[in-house]
DNA sequence: ATTGGCGCTCTGCTGCAGAGAGTGCTGGGG
DNA sequence: CCCCAGCACTCTCTGCAGCAGAGCGCCAAT
């Protein structure tokens, strides 16, 4: 008995993965009798039966009680998703629409787009941890809105653009505008933030005084470019989930679900973990070690730009999913969102 | 009895003042036993019967079943918010506390900020719809990025910068970007862009050929930052109204009302009333004839610049709600709004 | 006009019985 | 040794009845 808990025959692990199925499918718990029916392994519902009570002796289905069916506990789901799931893959038309809601105008949208196709098409919530990216240098423009109010542009090396109003205590001629951005552009395109103020404060001399102001200004602006690419989460649809009634008749939880949600910190943690890995990831219940995703999985994937994996995209969604839907549609929404990203 | 139907005596409008306000406090319906106790009045509960009874004809109030207490009526909301309330001040501490989480760096994250300040301090739904410009246009800037590749930056009138990375056909040479950004901001500083769409019609022939794809681009960013200045709604802690027992009992409704979030057309349309009138406005239950709001209220007042009104904060949560304390800060933080709109 | 008292009504809780679903177990057959 | 029909058992769910609690409406007395 006990050398048997960890080796499936071939007929169990076909009763569980229907047994799975058929739950996924209508939520209810399985009785032998439907196993035996949908099976199409032609045995009758006592037979079944003693597979059902080794099944729950090795901890892959339990019952709700006595005279309920089976259902499958989230080890099942685990060995379900591991070893049993069969995914289709998309077929052309599905990705074709997948690829045309994303908006490609610029890598928020873009992300933002990705986060809410994914809702949308798996009436889950769609999740999307922003590129990771090291905001350089590139260019910055200094523009006057008024006697002693600018406008500061600034241009990263990823091409995302800051712009901030800045008050003067001085009125600037154009000329001396021209003149300060000049001083950044030509000196310091291509460096971090932190390497031009290590030089400007070594060579804080040789500057006349009123350019310091718009130095500083700068920086101050730079920094805000490296806080603002900093990782972020973008959650969309979490509406779906109210909808959904495995998560939504227990108040409380799906609050600290919200809660949850709220919580992007958190959150971030373990979408990261999964960018750690190659292709899709899946979490079942509280795997993660979040208590609020009880009932819930996450379903995850890595995206990249040129080669390196620089966030992830995934969808969060009742444990009771369609798993062999999901999977390929986070998993292409990965691959466009890189294709995409690598492009621009 | 007809002709009483509008005159409430003092007496009544006592009772059906305490009556709302211990509903408000503990949400059960309100028997005639509690009301002789609280109101202070010294009557029997029986006397107090009597009255009810009155107030039931004329509709103020309802019960839900013979043997409950009453619950105020939308009408007896109305009656209680226009004539009866009374609304304590905020303190100078919750003024200056409001005040100190408004992040005034630029107009979106102060409309952000607000909108949060309002969900937080409430524990309802903040909305703010943020302030209509009318996007002119300032300056201009072609960036080179790439060969084939420029960033094109765009000030309008009011300061806001529109950016956007665009793929050209043929190779720009610096002077020449210098060229196409200086023929539109000698020109055409301070115009619309649709003046500047005509005029450019009519100067067609004098363009050299390889401008008209910088400036159709040119224009096609003007037309995008009008329209990201148009009027949106940007609303914070939905989730606060999980909690609310009112609204979470019915899965149904609550998801309606989490429906009409997502659908900022109609809220929008909702929320512009407010802005006709002055001061605070109160809408109770399915007053605005939305029927997801049909156990919320919305409690919105104006915000101006320069004394013009431009947009409206705002609270939605359930019409059972505490209005002696949420008008007075959905008041003060549009005046706060306000002002700090106005020293920009 | 106010009020105490009485009867009425409606909800919510509890206990109970019967139906339905599904299991575990046992003993007989291939 | 595997399979399976049958049977007793357990648990949930539903409907029903009874009962207590809350509150009202009405009426007659003050």
């Amino acid at each position: 008995m006990a050398n048997e808990t960890h080796a499936l025959n071939e007929r169990a692990q076909l009763l569980l993965k229907t047994l799975v199925e058929r739950y996924i499918a209508d939520g209810q718990p399985v009785g032998s009798r439907a196993l035996s029916k949908f099976s199409g392994l032609d045995l009758s519902p006592a037979s079944i039966r003693n597979v059902m009570a080794d099944l729950e002796d090795m901890g892959f289905i339990s019952s709700p009680h006595t005279s309920a069916g089976r259902i499958p506990t989230p080890r099942g789901y685990r060995f379900f998703v591991d070893t049993l799931l069969t995914i289709k893959p998309l077929d052309r038309v599905e990705i074709d629409q997948l690829e045309g809601q994303l908006q490609i105008e610029s890598t928020q949208k873009l992300v933002a787009s990705a986060s809410q196709v994914l809702s949308e098409i798996t009436r889950f919530a769609g999740v999307v941890v922003t590129p990771r990216r090291s905001a350089g240098f590139r260019h910055i423009e200094f523009l006057r809105l008024a006697e002693k109010r600018l406008l500061l542009i600034l241009v990263t090396a990823e091409g995302d653009v800051q712009n901030r109003i800045i008050q003067t205590e001085k009125a600037y001629t154009p000329s001396e505008l021209v003149e300060a951005a000049n001083i950044l552009n030509q000196n310091f395109a291509g460096c971090t933030f932190d390497e031009i103020r290590r030089r400007l404060q070594s060579e804080l001399k040789q500057l006349r005084e009123d350019m310091t102001q718009l130095m500083a200004a700068a920086l101050a602006a730079g920094d805000q470019a490296v806080t603002d690419s900093a990782e972020d989460v973008v959650i969309s649809g979490e509406i779906n989930l109210l909808g959904i009634n495995d998560l939504s008749s227990n108040m409380t939880k799906l609050r600290d679900l919200f809660n949850l949600f709220e919580h992007r910190a958190t959150l971030l943690q373990l979408l990261d973990v999964s960018s750690r890995a190659q292709g899709v990831q899946i979490f079942i219940g509280g795997e993660a070690g979040l208590t609020p995703l009880d009932e819930c999985s996450v379903v995850t994937a890595p995206y990249e730009v040129d080669g390196k994996i620089v966030g992830t995209v995934g969808v969060i969604g009742p444990t009771r999913m369609a798993y062999e839907r999901v999977i390929p549609i986070v998993d292409i929404t990965a691959k466009l969102l890189s294709s995409a990203l690598t492009q621009r």
